[in-house]
DNA sequence: CTTACTGCAAATAGTTTGCAAGAAG
DNA sequence: CTTCTTGCAAACTATTTGCAGTAAG
């Protein structure tokens, strides 16, 4: 016992090779990864790095502010860099990937709630789901039902 | 083998007392539930009732369009009759009640990213997240600590 | 009889935790 | 040496599935 207190502790956070690596992935990457996917990408550069580590990393990460976590109805969650500027997400039903687009109207809509209902909303966010271009296209061409893509 | 391809496939489907009972619960509750508090309410009815009739009813109300399904960042996926008019939801992060709110603006986006962005929108969501009135009492009241209620 | 539904137990998927060893300050 | 971090294995939680028995048409 040192007499700190328990608000005090875990001051110091090291960067270590992994959680460097792990970092690096993420932002480096375009889209949204979940966990499995930073692992598997990670094992290339680091082969002894293990999911726990993942996971751990990534808790850590949200709680510095540095990435943000999602999740889309029904599937696992993703992660993405802490965006420079908000955005919102469009998810496509048949391949999975996630669009983003832009929507400064949440903003409006977020006061409007504080104001009316005394509701403090620290944020909005909005999901559109739906048909990607592409997969609009293939699915009107053939009937092949290609639904388990991203399982 | 009767000649019937495997799109006419289960066709009938049945009026059990669980299903009833089932959906019942669901349409009386006047907020959100998720599958285990749907079974401890069926329980209470029919004794002999298994989780696993709970989930694969909600699955079955789902397909039918007789409920919704939810599942909010990090918590457990969670049911409501399908509503008659559109809203939106407010999750309060400390006692992870959920409110509702409507916001007929959601439908101009809707069709807004339909066109500009040739993505078939089938629905869009609002999501807030923020601390309700009560909890935003509380919190500034005492410095108890209160996030572990709906674990 | 044939198909649908159920409860039970076992399986899964995703994520979290305990622990002993290792590395950093 | 004290604290932080890691890998491994085991634990956990929410959900799904296989199966054999039962009920309904």
């Amino acid at each position: 016992m040192k007499g700190l207190s328990d608000i005090d502790r875990k001051l110091t956070k090291r960067i270590t090779e992994q959680r460097q690596l792990l970092l690096e992935i993420i932002q480096q990457a375009e889209g949204h990864l979940d966990a499995d996917e930073i692992y598997r990408q990670a094992r290339q550069k680091l082969r002894s790095i293990s999911l726990s580590t993942v996971y751990r990393s990534l808790q850590l990460f949200k709680e510095l502010g540095l990435i943000e976590e999602h999740q889309f109805d029904g599937m696992r969650r993703c992660y993405e860099a802490m965006p420079r500027t908000k955005h919102h997400h469009l998810v496509c039903l048949s391949c999975g990937r996630i669009f983003e687009f832009k929507y400064p109207s949440a903003a409006r809509l977020k006061s409007r709630i504080s104001r009316e209902e005394g509701f403090k909303v620290t944020d909005a966010e909005v999901r559109l789901v739906g048909y990607c271009p592409d997969c609009q296209q293939r699915l009107s061409g053939n009937m092949t039902n290609s639904k388990e893509n991203k399982k």
